[in-house]
DNA sequence: TGTTAGATGTGATACATATCACACACGGTT
DNA sequence: AACCGTGTGTGATATGTATCACATCTAACA
């Protein structure tokens, strides 16, 4: 039975469901540039990424995007759409690098998940903490201006998708484009494009090959007055 | 009488769970302009609100208020904090009106959604909804600029609190000031002012003793360009 | 090697929004 | 009635941000 919360860690979490899934009824192989699915189709199907990136997005209707996340192996996909009575996936899921994707019928998991009590409490942790980093993430987006908007952005993808160098600077192990990064914060490539090129003039960050590396992740906290919440609530997912 | 809008689901959603919470621990009274809980103060309890009003938000750094929900009879509050393990409230509980919450203990009631698999099943219906409402909400604060922002509110708040009347309008039935709704839309005092303003010489809407009713919810729902979501996702919360 | 498509960089400009500084309105005191 | 405190209304101005229109770079590839 559960009892003490399990200290939360991206490879930890989501064990038996991932288990689960892995046990899938198929295998499918996902092409760049394609969707895996839209915004607005009917969702039977759940998603475990086994290889490739897909990134997660939504469109408003004068087409402007909002990204929410990049997922790559051993993450769920598609999984908003459990439990609810308006069976609709609400994110476009792009397909950025090729791939394969454990496929998963929804009513079998959400039997699954009412049965077996591990599984239960793996998701309802992992939906709690969900809509904590939501909260976080937008009130920054929203109240911080653009270039608030930016560097949170860039604190939080260090923490998401960062990678520790020697020399203590952080590597964002994702190739991002400007365009990209807009759509993440809800500005444009040409804001994005000077404000990233003022931080590199002061050394706090360079691009190399598309992949950003942070140098003064500090100087970025000091600016959104960020208050060093804890490493599992300041992502960008 | 007049139709309320949310009667639909708020009123069905979480029965059971409420029905535990109403047998709960003790009922505590709460005053108008203090604080159930602050975010940062660690939580033990959740609160089903009995009577009164309370306003969810999260400050930033600089004072600026990010307001995310306003809760009354029916609703409970410190939700997201189950089945976490940084149990620390995230947002500000700051109470509006008079009244009294009923008051359980976290633990307790972690135990019992687990055990009970109706309990289990609403909670996670409602943390997807929840997840799926806030998505739609922050794309659109995020995206369509401080006069989308403050339609969109509008429009949510209309399938929050509105209470439709004889002549088709819809009263947003809560007392709400300029700053108010400037926090829940990131922008200012002054500018909300100016748009409402604009609403009013329109006809669009009209405000009476600090209550807004909605007279062309199709005008505000065309400008954001609204793709008519169910009502359950086009919410304030 | 030249061609192309996609990405980045940048000035000029227009537009949106915040900020500041007050005046005004209103309901509840004393 | 005069006096608050709190909320609203509004001009002037500053700042932030998007938009447009290109130039330039780069990697892929024919």
């Amino acid at each position: 039975m559960m009892t003490a919360l399990q200290a939360f860690e991206e490879k930890k979490r989501f064990v038996h469901l991932k288990e689960l899934l892995r046990s899938a009824n198929h295998i499918q192989k996902i092409k760049k540039g394609t969707f895996l699915f839209q915004e607005g189709m009917v969702a039977n199907e759940l998603y475990l990424i086994l290889s490739g990136k897909i990134q997660m997005s939504k469109m408003s209707q004068d087409g402007k995007e909002m990204c929410f996340r990049i997922c790559s192996a051993g993450e769920i996909i598609g999984e908003l759409t459990l439990f609810t009575n308006d069976p609709k996936y609400l994110l476009n899921a792009k397909v950025m690098e090729d791939g394969e994707v454990a496929v998963i019928k929804k009513d079998y998991l959400e039997e699954q998940l009412l049965l077996n009590p591990t599984l239960t409490f793996e998701y309802m942790q992992w939906l709690s903490n969900h809509a904590r980093r939501t909260q976080t993430k937008f009130r920054d987006l929203i109240l911080l201006g653009k270039k608030g908007a930016l560097y949170s952005t860039l604190i939080r993808m260090c923490n998401s998708y960062g990678i520790r160098l020697k020399d203590g600077s952080i590597l964002i192990d994702l190739p991002l484009k400007n365009q990209d990064l807009a759509n993440f914060c809800g500005t444009t490539r040409e804001s994005v494009n000077r404000m990233l090129n003022a931080l590199k003039q002061e050394g706090i960050l360079s691009i190399h090959k598309g992949k950003i590396t942070i140098h003064d992740l500090d100087y970025l906290k000091r600016e959104v007055q960020c208050e060093n919440c804890p490493v599992e609530i300041c992502r960008i997912e």
